[in-house]
DNA sequence: TTGGCCAATTTTGAATTCAAAATTCACACG
DNA sequence: CGTGTGAATTTTGAATTCAAAATTGGCCAA
């Protein structure tokens, strides 16, 4: 192996295991493959994940900070279960994040940006008439993360993230009808619209209706 | 000792001593006491803290992703000096994040809670009058505060705490002239009427407006 | 003196250890 | 049968330990 250094040093270590770990969880809580309000067992975990304890309690101590997790004094960690109190506040909150980034970003946007929230418009239709969720589903996030993101400021899209991180386990529940889903397709069309007129107070509306819209499809 | 337990059980530990560490490192550090910029040494910190490194490093990943303390690869944490940009768009966040605030606490605030914000105000016009500005920011955060928590929304109010935390660090570095201050104190004097009138937008509005001006009262 | 190099020391990252708390489970008793 | 009790086991919280990385400080040479 001539290339290879002392120890394979792939994996450019970005700051500390804990943030790796984190990110895991994170990401294995918010698709549900560790389900809302279940336990969470540090010693299996940590098998599971090949690491010691002290990196996976920092980690939750972290989640918990995000609210993601709940520690419970001397009996250990679970998955948060948000009550319908804690998603209503939760979709109130990101109606308001996404129409103040919408807005932000009529202003800020570049023509490249919106370039390529256009060509993601046209993957999402083809996602919408091939009926294929799934893939609406991550186009449709992507579109929206780009939005926040051409809001040009990291702290709003902090927030924005923070947020999305309590809801998007929900998208399990959302019942969508043919009807709801054109009418969702629609509302993009208008966003788009909104957008590339830089009619910030129009795509402020339409992105709080259309999340309005989105918390009204779950099932409760 | 008549009463004592086996172990002083006095401040019935909340949620674990990284929690307490956690809170007590982001009251020096909001407060000025830890110098933005300035390294933290984990082995001093501890001493000064009667705590073994543990749960200060649980903290200090805690407080990292609060984006209060940097962390540099094994070099250890530093508190976080925030940039004219990050401080820019602390304030623009912060604006909408006190709108929707106020707009929302016009629709859900109770009658008890607007006399208390209206006798804080009184309290506040004393120490203006009084020229008492340690004082006058004191009450100046709880009204804003209230005024938060009257939007019942938890998540809201957890955002906004956080971007406070950011921020108010800042309030030395604002040169409040005579004035700026008369007009801070009509501005919210302003706030009390649309709270009162529950005029929504009015509430939006001027809070917007003064946060924006809180801005620009910052020494650069 | 100044600059560079290497050993000694300090500091950090993460695993391990140890005590305290909670949980489990067997068994006696009603 | 169901229920309460307590010892054994597991799990958690936090201190300690240990290796790796960074920093410091001294020494030598230019």
């Amino acid at each position: 192996m001539e290339h290879s250094v002392t120890s394979e040093n792939l994996a450019l270590d970005r700051q500390g295991l804990h943030q790796i770990v984190v990110d895991r969880l994170r990401k294995l809580i918010v698709e549900g493959r560790l389900e809302a309000g279940s336990r969470i067992n540090e010693k299996a975990l940590c098998e599971q994940l090949q690491i010691s304890r002290t990196p996976l309690r920092e980690a939750l101590k972290v989640l918990a900070n995000e609210k993601l997790v709940e520690l419970l004094p001397n009996r250990g960690a679970k998955v948060v279960l948000l009550s319908d109190r804690e998603i209503a506040e939760a979709f109130e909150v990101m109606a308001r994040l996404e129409a103040i980034s919408g807005e932000l970003a009529c202003e800020r946007i570049t023509q490249p940006e919106l370039d390529e929230i256009h060509a993601l418009h046209y993957e999402m239709l083809a996602c919408y008439t091939r009926k294929d969720l799934p893939g609406y589903y991550d186009i449709n996030m992507r579109i929206h993360a780009l939005i926040s993101k051409a809001a040009r400021n990291e702290l709003l899209q902090d927030l924005y993230q923070r947020v999305n991180f309590r809801i998007q386990s929900l998208r399990f529940r959302s019942n969508f009808d043919e009807t709801e889903w054109a009418e969702s397709v629609q509302e993009h069309t208008e966003l788009l619209e909104a957008l590339t007129k830089r009619d910030g107070a129009r795509a402020a509306a339409v992105l709080h209706l259309h999340l309005t819209k989105k918390q009204r499809k779950l099932k409760l």
